[in-house]
DNA sequence: GTTTAAATTAAACGTTTGTTTAAATTTACT
DNA sequence: AGTAAATTTAAACAAACGTTTAATTTAAAC
């Protein structure tokens, strides 16, 4: 759709990382614009005005979130090894989204700026179509159990997942984590573990 | 410990209200003052500052949020009525509260304002606590399975039920749901099953 | 090389911000 | 009733905010 240059996708990158970290009330232009290394007139002369940025940045970010889960649905898979990659597939874009989450996280709670977020609407119903087809095929062919709200299990997943990372400075300090690094490894390790596990328990039948 | 007059506390609830739907940056003294019908000096005649209105708020909220957990666990239940019972607890504190863990939730993030936190860092760290002690009756019982993450289970408790109310525009319309007391009443429903079913799954054997 | 458009700059714009002041009013106490 | 303290007020404060301006530099086109 629309191309950036150089200049206007260092803006952008500098005020996702400022906007996650400080909010977008509480990022000023004036340090965007330090941040980017560009004049302060630079975002109102590229993006029209602050706000108009925000709402560019959060197209330009949920427009190429698009996941591959219809790739995984026509896979060669079990359901259950389905679910797996799905998880996978899930917190590995958090991960890797990490600031846009934190700022979409906020912009959906407030009402102070009533923006588009149809791009990321769409994503998400997307997603939720994607999920309930693969749990269907599980549901039919008698693996899964059919006594579930298929709706919730994507709020179970990215809920905890999220909490994790919103929290993190009381499980750092509970769990006796120091670095980034071992926080990060423990996402990938323990965390993915254990929400794969709470939703194959809530799914697959016992054997 | 700190006793608040009727001005005060009429601060403290339209500085909620308003923290929680605009965030704190994108609340002013007088937008609060306002909402109080009180002068707009009174904020720091009273607190000092905005920024320790904010922390008198955070502290005064959270003190008194310290759940009837230990209750619970003394209680004559078996582990699996103990859990139901610690997730509708969990459900009613955290929709009574729900303002206050919006702030916090960004606050929490966020690097802006480095507070003290520590009222709701003890609240936590007593409820992982009570938490994993009903558990641990439950294994030793061998009512509950032992390959379990504890620590991540509130996580998904937690995570489940704010990111339903955080996405709360998506699961509208996703779920064709129109008023606040319809949403309210599908997460004192059809959500807290959702949540129970999931926790006990993960923990209980097969019967 | 000249012309035209795009990019970049520093400065200034008018608001709004959180906070303080100093005067006025209310309350409490003897 | 009279005094001292606490409360409440309107006004003023400087600082920071997002945005615009007008001048300058850079790039592109002919």
């Amino acid at each position: 759709m629309t191309e950036y240059n150089d200049k206007q996708l260092e803006i952008l990158k500098a005020a996702e990382i400022l906007f996650a970290s400080e909010g977008f009330d509480g990022t000023s232009i004036r340090s965007i614009a330090k941040a980017a290394k560009v004049n302060i007139a630079m975002i109102s002369y590229y993006f029209g005005s602050k706000e108009k940025m925000l709402e560019a940045l959060i197209i330009y970010r949920t427009s190429d979130m698009k996941m591959q889960l219809d790739i995984i649905s026509k896979e060669n898979l079990t359901p259950s090894e389905k679910v797996d990659r799905l998880i996978d597939l899930y917190i590995s874009r958090i991960n890797k989204n990490k600031c846009m989450y934190q700022i979409l996280h906020f912009e959906l709670s407030t009402k102070k700026r009533i923006m588009d977020m149809k791009a990321f609407t769409d994503v998400k119903r997307q997603n939720m179509e994607a999920f309930t087809k693969i749990i269907n095929e599980g549901q039919e062919q008698g693996i899964f159990r059919k006594d579930v709200n298929i709706n919730l299990i994507p709020p179970t997943i990215m809920g905890t997942l999220v909490h994790f990372q919103m929290n993190r400075p009381f499980f750092e300090a509970h769990l006796g984590i120091a670095t980034d690094e071992a926080y990060e490894d423990y996402i990938k390790n323990e965390l993915t573990i254990h929400i794969k596990q709470t939703i194959k328990a809530l799914l697959v039948y016992e054997n």
